[in-house]
RNA sequence: GCCCACAUAGCUCAGGGGUAGAGCACUUCCUUGGUAAGGAAGAGGUCCCGAGUUCAAAUCUCGGUGUGGGCUCCA
């Protein structure tokens, strides 16, 4: 006779043992239909699971969270049941709900094509329509993995072999198709919905080790009504209009070829933006009291080695041979040049902290499988600084570090930002009690800033922990920029040491630290957060005068000219063409300000504003709109 | 690096064992037009590279390179 509380603090009595599906039913019919689980005393069960004591109970439905990836996780199931159904000599692995929706690991020798796709997905609103119960049982661990190594099905065996023999683990069963699962799962098959869809195959390792054998891997997504699969799809195509590699194309930033993949080829209107990003970093880094230096890009081997960066990562690092036998490695990081410069002369205390900051260009050999437009590449230029302090300064230069980063996202309209904390990895140089100083000094330093963070353990960089700076951009992407190191190993292995205040040789603490991390990525990012629509001080191509008739060419070059003396980038486009045509050219370019100019324009000295993204524009004199966009350039809005 | 797919005009893409196609862009001409594509004509290709099969390969096969989606990696 179970008592079953409700989350509103209402209670109910029941007769005999009931379910999560009688007490929807029971308080009303469209909670029935969108129940999909319930939580029993914090753990989620399913619906028609016997409760038979006094509990907690709480109706899951369809369109909440948890719902949602009950759904996604069945989805996941009806993908197997039908890839089974049509090709009953693959085997099953694992199928997790993702964001967005699911995917399941296949072994089958025959590569999945997009055909197969089109045929799994009917097959699966066919197993929708059959709706199929999905039943629970109960099996001991040993049964059940003899029981899949008999029906063939090597991985699920294998996975049932690594849980303790003693626990009694549950399998799910739909139609013909069974699979170990912890569950909870709907009711039957038809609660599924149709709201999915499989989107791609790839590959994927057994067990994400990349020395197992290939699995192929079916992605879908999976929503709780139609309306918002279509939302999703929607999305994804909106996604694709901001992709940075197709703006770079049409706003004619940069681009790549084949005999220097990971390399950016610059357009002018590309290192516009870069040089920008360079100059806004450079008065950053002064105001912050660092001093700018520029240290070689290939550098013998041998330095490579003591600094441990070649057995940690040599992999990774582009080498090359003289013609005389020497063997030099392009930088892969700037740190051992930043030493070099510390080294020469002899330091005192009285010198620190000393901050030495670079946009250095660095090589790295990144996998060829790891490429991926701006925001992974092999030749890239770090905002780089590393600063060489005594233990005690360790604090206040991190937070001075924590607070810049956070101020400098602010101006490019981040505000959305997480920091992580990062200790040491499996692959480090360096004794562990170096460690534990080090990752004390970082975690006392940030809980002393006040931040919140997140730990992320074994992330850190192989020579000393780090804090990882993630943004968010404006479609919810994280990605990791700025970081904070503390090294405690690569000043002693490359010989820094300052006098102290007691007459001794020391080795300094260096931090490093990089804000933008690269250029080339950063970039990208900023062209994805805005969708091509950089705020004016970054745009490329500030202002475009557009002439309406070609007696005002002459107007329209000596606005340009005034422009340019405001210190804007400004071009005209006296060709002839009509003005709807120019002012679409230049909007799909992504050109922040047109002035529009014609006979009315050049009798007032006035200029037709129109600013991206409107469809209105101001007639303004012209000084007066000239002064407005060097105002909004200098406050970086 | 691994799995799968793709590579044709500047771009987006169609086609396909036997003279290479479209739209946009480009050039020239007409048009001087008031805010997201005015009209006409023209030019433009080693169909990614290499080998093989074939009377014949851009097309089929194999190898390579690059790109895309993932996996692993991202110091």
């Amino acid at each position: 006779m179970p008592k079953i509380s409700l989350p509103d603090g209402s209670e109910r009595q029941y007769d005999a043992t009931t379910s999560g599906a009688n007490i929807a039913a029971s308080i009303g019919e469209g909670l029935a239909r969108a129940a999909v689980a319930i939580r029993v005393d914090g753990d989620l069960w399913d619906l028609n699971r016997e409760i038979s004591d006094d509990a907690e109970v709480a109706i899951i439905t369809r369109d909440s969270e948890e719902g949602i990836e009950l759904l996604r996780h069945d989805a996941a199931h009806v993908l197997a049941e039908a890839v089974k159904e049509l090709w009953p000599e693959t085997q099953v692995t694992i199928g997790p709900a993702i964001d967005n929706g699911f995917y399941y690991d296949f072994a089958r020798k025959e590569p999945f094509t997009d055909a197969d796709l089109e045929t799994i997905e009917k097959r699966m609103q066919e197993i929708v329509d059959r709706d199929e119960v999905i039943e629970r049982e109960v099996w001991e661990r040993d049964k059940a993995a003899e029981f899949f190594r008999g029906i063939g099905e090597e991985y699920k065996a294998e996975i049932i072999e690594s849980i303790p023999s003693d626990e009694d683990l549950t399998l799910y069963r739909q139609g013909e198709f069974i699979d170990l699962c912890r569950g909870p799962h709907l009711p039957s098959t038809g609660k599924l919905g149709k709201a999915f869809k499989l989107t791609h195959v790839s590959g994927a390792y057994w067990r994400g080790d990349s020395n197992n054998e290939m699995l192929q891997r079916i992605y879908g997504t999976a929503w709780s009504n139609d309306k918002a699969l279509r939302k999703y799809l929607h999305m994804l195509e909106e996604a694709e209009k901001r992709d940075h590699r197709r703006l770079g194309r049409v706003m004619d930033l940069f681009h790549f070829q084949e005999e220097a993949p990971g390399a950016v080829f610059w357009h002018p209107n590309g290192w516009a933006i870069y040089q920008s990003l360079i100059s806004y970093m450079r008065e950053k880094n002064t105001e912050a009291d660092y001093q700018e230096v520029n240290t070689p890009e290939i550098m013998a081997k041998a330095l490579w080695e003591k600094s441990g960066h070649n057995a940690a990562f040599g992999d990774n690092m582009f080498t090359t041979e003289t013609v005389d036998g020497r063997v030099y490695a392009v930088k892969p990081m700037n740190c051992p040049g930043h030493i070099q410069v510390f080294n020469q002369g002899i330091k005192s205390y009285r010198d620190l902290p000393q901050r030495l900051g670079e946009f250095g260009k660095c090589h790295r050999y990144e996998p060829s499988g790891a490429l991926h437009g701006m925001m992974r590449v092999r030749a890239f230029t770090q905002d780089d600084a590393h600063i060489f302090c005594t233990p005690e300064q360790i604090s206040d230069e991190s937070i001075a570090v924590c607070n810049l980063i956070l101020s400098i996202y602010k101006d490019f309209g981040f505000d959305d930002v997480r920091i992580k904390f990062a200790d040491r990895p499996e692959v480090r140089v360096g004794a562990d009690e170096v460690w534990d100083q080090a990752e004390r000094a970082l975690l006392q330093a940030l809980e002393a800033s006040g931040f919140e963070y997140t730990h992320n353990p074994g992330e850190g960089a192989f020579y000393g922990p780090k804090l990882e700076f993630v943004l968010r951009d404006a479609i919810g992407r994280d990605w990791q920029c700025g970081t904070l190191q503390v090294d405690l190993n690569m000043p002693e292995r490359l010989g820094a040491t300052y006098i102290g205040e007691d007459g001794n040789k020391h080795v300094p603490v260096m931090l490093h630290r990089a804000i933008l991390g690269s250029i080339e990525r950063f970039m990208g990012i900023l062209i994805e957060h805005h969708a091509g629509k950089l705020p004016l001080w970054l745009a490329p191509q500030q202002v475009k005068v557009l002439t309406i008739t070609s007696d005002a060419d002459d107007y329209a070059n000596e606005i340009v000219a005034e422009l340019r003396a405001a210190g804007l980038r400004a071009d005209c486009d006296t060709r002839n063409e009509k003005i709807s045509y120019k002012v679409r050219e230049h909007s799909v370019a992504k050109v922040p300000a047109l002035f529009a100019v014609g006979q009315r324009e050049i009798e007032n000295r006035t200029v037709a504003v129109r600013r991206l993204g409107s469809k209105k524009q101001q007639v303004m004199p012209l000084e007066a709109a000239i002064e407005a966009l060097k105002t909004e350039v200098d406050s970086r809005r």
